[in-house]
Parts: structure tokens; C-alpha cells; sequence
DNA sequence: AAGAAAATGAAAATCATTATTATTATTGAT
DNA sequence: ATCAATAATAATAATGATTTTCATTTTCTT
């Protein structure tokens, strides 16, 4: 396979669509994938480009299969550890759930939460700061330094309360 | 194997050692087991002993070796299908993480949210009615009628801090 | 007690995740 | 720019948790 530097994103890659408000915004790929003291390859560019320009919420398959796209060539372990990388240095948030494989979200954007319908899989996310400061309290009565956090809201949604 | 209706149970069955504050404390297993819309089996009432009085933590092999002490013809599988009939219930909470196998929890009890040190997996249990709260408004503010949520928050001990 | 329906145990099947390995690509020093 | 050292890759295979299957047994109703 050859691809020229430019060749490989059709998108910028340095200006990704990503939040607003998302910390590292003008951060390139490359200098992510150096921060997490990494090779900087092809792939992990790509994968990047997807993550943080892609669907909000996504499964490793997903990721690849998007990938795949661009790089029929990648193989699937590859997507797969490299999410695992980020999400230890919590670029990412690897939420599981029942036996579904692992969803992830490109975290270093703000902060927010998660209110799922257990009917229709809707999600909503919603973000309260008096709770992550009551989290932060409570971590310290117990003397830890808390590091991140997962809150998952299940409910039904009011379209799905009407059947 | 032929255990009568008295002996499989060497503990009480009706007052297991449950939490003061579980709204099920004085509800009996066979009880349980019918509220949940299935027939009371010697194998779900030997489960539900372990599961009420036993270690708060655990996962299915445990509970499958537990149960294995009293009934040793008990299979695995039965004890996993009873445990997701419990957490689709929400008798029991199930909680991933990582790849390691599912760790459930007696839910019927006082609700609580779980603080664990990523470093030792120390797990420390706590309440706080005023996030309870938040959670609900969330939920109304979005038209979802909450059934249940997972906040599990991550970080280090104070222990772990020092090394 | 008898029949219909559900549950069980054992084993096999599935699926997500991780490890292995031979090959290829990246990096930093020349 | 080129080279050697090192790391990353793709393709498998391996692992391990979870789920399903199915022949048999048990429960629940009548």
C-alpha cells in the first residue's frame, strides 16, 4: 500500500469537526498520538480522524468498519488497541454494558453524561455541574484523588412511555 | 439428587442476612422468585441465599461456587441465567468493566453508588441523596421516567496515593 | 396423580477480547 | 536521504466470558 502523506485523509486533519468545546480542538492527530507516547502511523491518524470526527458514540467494529473505508487494509486489532490506549490515558470513555461489546467517546471534549432509554436506545447527554461537585466531595471524605467517573441514566424516554 | 423441601437450606431462608435498610429484608426467596414471573426452583432458592447473604461483590462463578458447596449437581449456566433474570429485574445490579467477568450486587437494599480505586480495586459503597436528586430532575427535564442508573466513580486511595 | 409448561445440566456455540508471530513501517542518528 | 533499532501491523489463533441448544427432569395447575 502507498499513500502519500496528504493522500490517505480526504478531511482536514487538523481541523476535525469536533465540539466547541473539546479541549484539545487544534490539536492535531499526530501530536495526541505522540502524547500518548506512541508511533505516529497511518492507522492511528486514521482512527483518530474517526473518533474525533465520527458519530459520538461508537463500538470498535464501528470504528473499523469506517476506517476500512479509507484502509481496507487495517486489520481489527489494531482499531481495537488503540482504543484500549486511549481510553487508559482517558481520551476516550469505554462504556460497557449487558453483553454488548464496548462503546466508546471521544472524552477530552467537555465533560457530560448519559440518559438512555432502555426502549428505543435514545441517548441524551446531559451535563450538571453540581453532581460532578458532589462527586469530587465525596471522593475526598474517603481520601481518594478521583481520576473519572461514569454516570448512566436509564429510564424510558416520553415517546416510548405512550406505547 | 433428593433434598427435601428442609435440608438443602443448612441457613434460615427466611431471614437471611441482609442490610437493615433492604426494602426485601423480610421477603422470603420463593417469594422473590415468583415475583419475578418464574417457577421456584430448589437451584434459584439455594442461589438467592448465597446472593442475599453473601458477600456483596461477587461474580456468577463465585455464586456458582458457593451454591456448588450445598448443591454440587448445580450447573453454571443455571446460576448465570438466574442472575441476568435478577439484573433485568433490577434485583440485582450487574456492573462490567474491562474484560473481566460481570460482578452483580444485591440491589434490593438501599440504594448506593460505588468509589473504586483503580490501583488496588478497593471498593468503597456510598449514598448521596442530594445527586439522587439531581439525577431525577435530569431525568424529568428530558421526558425519560427513570428506572435505575450506574454511577461508579474511579481514582486512587489514599493507601495507593503514597506509593 | 397426570399433563403442559418451564427449568435444568452438560455441552457446544458465540462473541468479545487478547496474544502470537512473521512482516512492514517509523524514528532518530548518521 | 539512508540505516539500524525498535515498534506497529495484519492475520491468525487463542482465550474466556456469555449464551444457546437439547434431551431430561421438575414444577405447577387441575
Amino acid at each position: 500500500m502507498e499513500l502519500t502523506n496528504e493522500s490517505f485523509l480526504p478531511v482536514s486533519e487538523n481541523q476535525p469537526q469536533l465540539p466547541k468545546n473539546d479541549q484539545y480542538k487544534n490539536v492535531p492527530h499526530k501530536k495526541i498520538i505522540r502524547e500518548l507516547g506512541l508511533k505516529v502511523t497511518q492507522q492511528r491518524v486514521q482512527i483518530l480522524e474517526v473518533v474525533r470526527s465520527g458519530p459520538s458514540h461508537f463500538t470498535a467494529q464501528e470504528v473499523y468498519e469506517i476506517v476500512s473505508e479509507t484502509n481496507p487494509d487495517i486489520g481489527f486489532a489494531t482499531v481495537y488497541r488503540f482504543l484500549k490506549k486511549l481510553s487508559e490515558q482517558h481520551f476516550v470513555t469505554e462504556v460497557r454494558m449487558g453483553g454488548m461489546p464496548a462503546r466508546y467517546e471521544w472524552a477530552a471534549k467537555a465533560h457530560h453524561d448519559h440518559l438512555t432509554c432502555t426502549k428505543c436506545g435514545k441517548i441524551v447527554e446531559f451535563e450538571n455541574q453540581k453532581i460532578e461537585d458532589l462527586q469530587e466531595k465525596i471522593a475526598l471524605r474517603h481520601g481518594f484523588r478521583l481520576t473519572h467517573h461514569v454516570l448512566e441514566l436509564y429510564g424510558v424516554c416520553s415517546t416510548c412511555q405512550e406505547s
